[in-house]
DNA sequence: TCATATAGTCAAACAACTTGACCAATAAGG
DNA sequence: CCTTATTGGTCAAGTTGTTTGACTATATGA
């Protein structure tokens, strides 16, 4: 492989990424939400059960305080609750609310709408195949802004 | 597909494009130059002649104030330079230097470095059709931060 | 030639993130 | 059990990369 193909590949990357994150937020909004990309990305840990702080960071790849100031935020748009934490008084399990779960469904439409374009484009078997792939490639990898 | 399947599909894409833009500037760094990731971007665009700050900005999906600041920050590591542009008297050529030039250079290896890993994982022919697939998806779009 | 658009910069404001300091609850070792 | 180290979380301050707004200089077009 040619030295710039591979510079070439990981600008379709970012750029499809960008595009998809872009297009969902914007489909999140269309249904009434207000928010930013990264929420979505919470509330896939967040559901089923809550998380705590520390997962979240993990998750998204930034420092808790980071993770705390985004709950903060969260809480604040009535998406998620701060609960006691049932085995560990240190710690505190984020937990959506029932807007957050209204929300987390609107996300989930506005990224099968998204895909769905792809589909349109290249194949939904193909699209399928480029998941398969991505998946083993990053399993759960830290989810956080590309650069 | 599952709704559900397309915030995967979404986390993954910015999991596997993030893993290798960090990579990327690991390997631009172990090489001996200082930068942030969006400097090879930069480059790509600047190479093989010049590009105006405007041109720089839609590539990048930024504003031309933040192309500029990024241009100055090129320019006092001595990776580009300003030079006036030979039709327009208002607008001006950001060419590379020859460091700026080994820079790419030295972007490219790290990227082809890093995509050699992705080849160990899923093969060589995977990956050459995930990047065919994501250029017919996202073909020219803005390279900019996921979320 | 006069209005309008475009290329670029300066400056200030802002958003999301980090680093550092700290407290409370737990876990580990004697 | 005590003591010490570790972990979960927050508060506050600082940094970074970005945007918005205002402005100048050149180009374009009726």
């Amino acid at each position: 492989m040619q030295n710039s193909e591979a510079l070439t590949l990981t600008a379709a990357l970012l750029a499809a990424a960008g595009e998809l994150t872009q297009r969902i937020n914007e489909g999140v909004e269309a249904r009434g939400f207000e928010g930013r990309p990264a929420y979505g990305f919470a509330f896939t840990r967040l559901a089923p059960d809550g998380a705590t702080v520390t997962d979240l960071a993990v998750h998204l790849g930034v420092t808790k305080q980071a993770a705390s100031q985004l709950v903060d935020e969260l809480a604040r748009k009535g998406y998620v609750e701060r609960r006691p934490h049932p085995d560990d008084a240190r710690a505190r399990l984020v937990v959506l609310t029932e807007r957050g779960w209204a929300c987390t469904r609107a996300a989930e439409e506005a990224a099968a709408e998204a895909v769905r374009a792809w589909a349109d484009l290249i194949g939904e078997g193909e699209v399928r195949m480029l998941g398969d792939r991505l998946l083993r490639i990053a399993p759960n990898g830290p989810v956080r802004p590309a650069w």
